[in-house]
DNA sequence: AATAAAAATGTAAACCTTTACAGGATCAAA
DNA sequence: TTTGATCCTGTAAAGGTTTACATTTTTATT
């Protein structure tokens, strides 16, 4: 019952050369007006849809990408990820989503997979770790477009935040709120932009004329579980009067620690961290953050990896153009916790 | 520089035939020691990594499956998807994700687009309008499966969660909690999930002697926006002394309003939601609420359609087998809120 | 009606694998 | 030394398209 139709089944029920039938799938203009009604019509009565496999092993071009990121921080990078498809859809494209963990050989692995299935073109939030086999990739006339975060060794599109800039803001306005002894909970030490976001600390209270005690600095893994843990640590240390916290899920574990030992936000302890999820708006104080442009650094990287890919479909003087490195702009939220 | 270099390229640098390299390269043990070993310098010192394309088209097996969700309740469908990577990847296989948004038009061009992928496998949250192109998915020997809502006239693998009790339960705990006027936001009247919780919301009411009256009910469409409005008109409506509400977003939206108007929870207004978003446990009082086995109705539902791959590529009776419906159950969690 | 030009169609190769089948070595036994 | 049997390896077809090039048909021109 599953009749398998291909091309030669609708030529031969049509009564043309299978080339004539390619014609009229792709409308070549060339194809007399009553041949193409007739081979029309069986593709219509047949169902007929073309084989994107073999069309792709032909024409050297899939119509996929592949995106990988990590899901340690999943609302940050779903929103990108919608951002990606959105655009892709708007190109014909499909797009493989690739869970990395966070872990540089299930990164190196879909790395691999990708190309492998020939995808055109790579979207990929980096471990830092796989810089030879990105090269490789690269090598073998595959785009590719990083996001988030640098990673050593690879030149090439990326997509990043002003991670120290907004920072500095962030603990610049800690500081004029009059706070003073501000604790940090960072991210990890060998991540790029976590180290952005800590000079940015650095510097804010240098400019400040404060002194950056290490004391009070403590480095997670952007979980929530880190972020409680590490905010307890601090609230029974040396005594803060103000938070500040890299990510979103230390964010909320630091939160829920803060609220579960009847600390007031802003009256108790300033407060202020990064990203800008739902709750960050619902609880009570609203709490204050950097709020970076999740959904534009997807389409961002998606526009500049299909505009290569295109450049590279036309064969024009591809390669060429050196890289570009777009920074975008991350907004502090002020509300009530500082 | 980017050397090409595909099976002939080995085959000549190894001084073999291509047959022997694709032997090699499947590990298939027919080939002498000593050839293998040489194939494999070749293959080490060149880097070559399989075009999985031409494989594909040669075996008829992609080692890709396509899920489509839509994106209006975001938390939902992204653990659900970890959910089917996890097991994808398990099966060496990598997932295309396409978001319908809920729109039956993009949900049709996406069945096709999977379907010219010639994708192993479809896992599907349906809107609900496209029985036939399914089925006829269906027909070319793609197996389907559907969570989280039936598809009228599909009848395939599907995995539901047990809304119509949960919610029955969810009203039950209100009620004994000694709340009388219980308003409902329900979701869309055409959605079978929807329906099912509203099902439930009734038959609470009723077996406890309450009537059942349509003023304190309204019918959302899952979003922040519709939670927030329809909140606000229940509370200016008749009083009510507890609210219900069908689903996260509709319920973020909801509280919101409710903190707005500075409206205790629990002691003014009873409260329970579906779903488990990470900000009810962090705001006070954290919030009771439905929750769903998210993450296991993403693995169940690929483990599914993996065993129909399987069975299909073993072409042992496939089709035959009646299609399996799962029920994974919700549970009430109470918290503060009621 | 013949011819040239233009338009439409067809043939076959190519994309890169896997695999059925055939063929060539090697080895043991007679 | 021949004969099988066993083990490896190679040849070629197939998977479903697109497309360069060749060929046929149509149209226009005289």
């Amino acid at each position: 019952m599953p009749e398998k139709v291909d091309i030669v089944e609708i030529a031969r029920r049509a009564g043309v050369s299978i080339a004539t039938v390619s014609r009229v799938i792709n409308n070549a203009p060339v194809v007399r007006e009553e041949t193409r009604r007739r081979v029309l019509e069986v593709l219509k009565s047949t169902n007929y849809r073309v084989n994107a496999v073999a069309k792709h092993l032909r024409t050297q071009r899939s119509y996929n990408i592949g995106l990988i990121y990590t899901s340690v921080m999943m609302d940050f990078f779903n929103t990108i990820s919608k951002g990606v498809e959105d655009v892709a859809r708007k190109n014909n494209y499909s797009v493989f989503f690739c869970n990395s963990s966070d872990d540089p050989v299930k990164e190196e692995n879909y790395l691999y997979v990708l190309f492998e299935k020939r995808v055109d073109g790579i979207i990929l939030a980096p471990t830092g770790k796989n810089a030879e086999i990105i090269q490789q990739i690269m090598g073998s006339d595959i785009p590719v477009c990083i996001i988030d975060r640098a990673v050593e060794g690879v030149d090439t599109d990326i997509v990043l935040v002003n991670n120290h800039a907004a920072s500095k803001k962030a603990v610049d306005h800690l500081i004029e709120a009059g706070y003073r002894r501000i604790g940090f909970i960072s991210g990890p030490r060998d991540r790029s932009n976590a180290q952005d976001r800590h000079r940015g600390y650095v510097d804010a209270l240098r400019e400040h004329g404060l002194a950056v005690n290490q004391d009070i600095v403590r480095y997670g893994d952007y979980t929530f579980e880190s972020g409680y843990a590490l905010a307890e640590e601090l609230l029974n240390g040396e005594s803060i009067d103000a938070l500040y916290v890299a990510n979103e899920r230390m964010g909320g574990g630091a939160v829920k620690r803060i609220m579960e030992r009847g600390i007031t936000l802003r009256k108790d302890l300033g407060f202020v961290m990064w990203d800008n999820p739902f709750w960050t708006g619902l609880i009570k104080p609203n709490i204050t953050v950097i709020s970076q442009p999740v959904y534009t650094i997807g389409t961002t990287a998606a526009e500049m990896l299909f505009k290569r890919i295109e450049s590279r479909a036309e064969k024009e003087g591809h390669l060429v153009d050196h890289p570009i490195r777009v920074t975008l702009e991350s907004d502090l939220i002020v509300r009530d916790s500082a």
